[in-house]
DNA sequence: TGTTTATGCCGAC
DNA sequence: TCGGCCTAAACAC
């Protein structure tokens, strides 16, 4: 998806458009398999993002009831702004304004999904909103088998590395270069804990600052906010060497390391 | 025209 | 741990 901070910007978006505005209901596109959810008329919005999570928090204006609607976004998820009469395709959520508006979940690919409740505690805490949770659920729980596989592919686990997916993980593995990717997490972290942990608050908060990585199906809502594009030094780079991991999914790295 | 690829997660073995 | 869930853009031919 997104990873953290394309939710970060995605949960900035929908504050944005839902400020000082109404809501009445919500439908879904019957398209999409999952679940139909709606709230009682009229209802505010206010959004929080933590790791790849966000959460929607509805609120009556004229009762007490509020209510956490969780959503991830698979892939491509995201939010646009539709006015009244405006359809954009491939949107899967529409909370209707009072205005005759809606804001739209948009998501080509339907791997996004949403729920009612809070923020899923078989997740991490936030590596950038979180920090000292973030270091001490690693700390305390590097004993455990999870941490045997390389750190390559722990970077992945959303227990422990809540936000960071791949183009992360290769952005913060390459700028430790002189620790093997391979080796197992338990003994990189026990060597290189404090610039690990940092890489995994900074790179997200600049990435967040520079409006988002430059990802196929994900654009900045906001649109082109900074002429900073060369943060990217490994993902996607054909200098780079990458092998298909255990998930299927492609990891860069430096080829130094290649065996 | 066909094939490969994509930021993620979930559930069936 | 592995396939499945989906669409569309970028390739290959």
């Amino acid at each position: 998806m997104p990873e953290l901070a394309e939710l970060k910007l995605t949960s900035d978006f929908v504050n944005g458009v839902v400020k000082d505005k109404v809501f009445t209901h919500i439908s879904k596109n019957p398209e999409h398999k999952w679940m139909d959810v709606d709230f009682e008329s009229p209802f505010t919005i206010e959004s929080f993002s933590r790791g790849k999570e966000i959460k929607l928090v509805l609120e009556s204006t004229e009762t007490d009831k509020t209510d956490n609607l969780m959503m991830t976004m698979g892939m491509g998820g995201h939010f646009q702004w539709a006015s009244r009469g405006e359809s954009i395709k491939h949107t899967h959520l529409f909370f209707h304004c009072n205005d005759g508006g809606h804001l739209a979940f948009v998501d080509v690919r339907r791997f996004g999904k949403w729920k009612w409740g809070d923020w899923n505690k078989d997740r991490g805490p936030d590596p950038t909103t979180e920090y000292f949770l973030f270091c001490n659920n690693i700390l305390q729980n590097l004993h455990k088998t999870a941490f045997d596989k390389p750190i390559y592919e722990v970077l992945m686990n959303q227990r422990y590395f809540n936000g960071i997916g791949n183009y992360l993980r290769a952005e913060i593995l390459i700028r430790i270069p002189d620790e093997n990717p391979f080796q197992s997490a338990r003994e990189f972290i026990n060597k290189r804990k404090w610039e690990l942990f940092e890489l995994c608050k900074d790179i997200p908060i600049l990435v967040y600052e520079i409006g988002g990585g430059t990802l196929k199906d994900w654009k900045n809502p906001f649109g082109e906010v900074s002429s900073v594009r060369d943060f990217m030094k490994c993902y996607g780079n054909p200098a780079m060497e990458k092998l298909e991991d255990r998930g299927g999914r492609m990891f860069w790295y430096d080829p130094k390391w290649k065996n």
